[in-house]
DNA sequence: TCTATATGATACCAAAAGGTATCACAACTG
DNA sequence: CAGTTGTGATACCTTTTGGTATCATATAGA
C-alpha cells in the first residue's frame, strides 16, 4: 500500500517543481506562461506540471487549445497536514534547545 | 544558488524515510534498531539516514561503537515552514471550494 | 481553408536514486 | 588478547528522474 501523499511529497522533491507552485501562487498560468519563467524546454516544464498535476498539487482546466494550471489547495493541505504528526517536536524541542542555548551562555 | 530546503525535500520524497521519521518520532534509534524494522539490508537504511541527516532532518550521535538517530526539530520545521507560504490557499480557496459545493448541492 | 499556435506524445540520453554484496575498522566483552 | 558486534565505505547493478529533440494533433484567426 502507498500513503495517499507520496505522489505529492515526490512532486515537491524537486526545485523547479517548487518554484512553478510559488509562481502559480500569484497567477495561475498557461504551459507557455509557466515556461516563460524557466530556462529549459515546454516539454520538460509540461512533464514538471503532470507531476505536480499527479500529486495534486495544481489542477488543469481545458479552455480552448490552452491549459490553465492552477494551485490545488486540498493536495497541498494534504502534504502540509503530514507534518502535523511532528508538532511536539518544534513546539516543546525547540524551546528545549533553546533553554540549553541560553544556559550554555549564561 | 540552491534552496536551504532542498536537502529536506529531497529526503522526504522516499516513503521508506518518511516511515522512519515516523519511528523516531516514538524513539531514539540505533541504525540496527531502525533497520529491524524494514524489509532490506542495513546498508540500505544506513543510506537512508546520511540523507535525512543531510536534509537536517535527523541528527546522529555517537555513543562508543552505537550511533543514536533522533528528530532534528529545525530542519523539520524548516520544511513546514515553507508551507506557510501557501497559508492563503487552503484557507480561502478550501473555504470557497466549500461553499460553492454546497451551492451544488442546494 | 490555410496557417500559425498551444499543447500532447514518444523516443532517447545522462545522471541520480535505491538497493545488494562485501570488506574494513572500531569498540565492547570474555 | 581474541572474538563478536555496530558501523563506515566502496563497487556494482537496475530503475527512476530530468532533460532534449521531434513529430502529431487540435484550435484560433485571417
Amino acid at each position: 500500500m502507498t500513503e495517499p501523499e507520496q505522489l505529492g511529497f515526490r512532486a515537491l522533491a524537486d526545485p523547479t517543481r517548487r518554484s512553478i507552485l510559488r509562481l502559480l501562487a500569484s497567477q495561475d498560468m498557461t504551459i507557455a506562461e509557466v515556461a516563460e519563467n524557466f530556462d529549459m524546454t515546454r516539454a520538460a516544464v509540461k512533464k514538471h506540471l503532470t507531476i505536480l498535476d499527479e500529486g495534486n498539487l495544481i489542477s488543469v482546466e481545458t479552455d480552448g487549445r490552452s491549459r490553465i494550471n492552477r494551485l490545488n489547495p486540498i493536495g497541498l493541505k494534504g502534504v502540509f497536514d503530514w507534518f502535523s504528526y511532528f508538532d511536539a517536536f518544534w513546539d516543546s524541542r525547540l524551546d528545549t534547545l533553546k533553554s540549553e542555548i541560553e544556559k550554555d551562555t549564561q
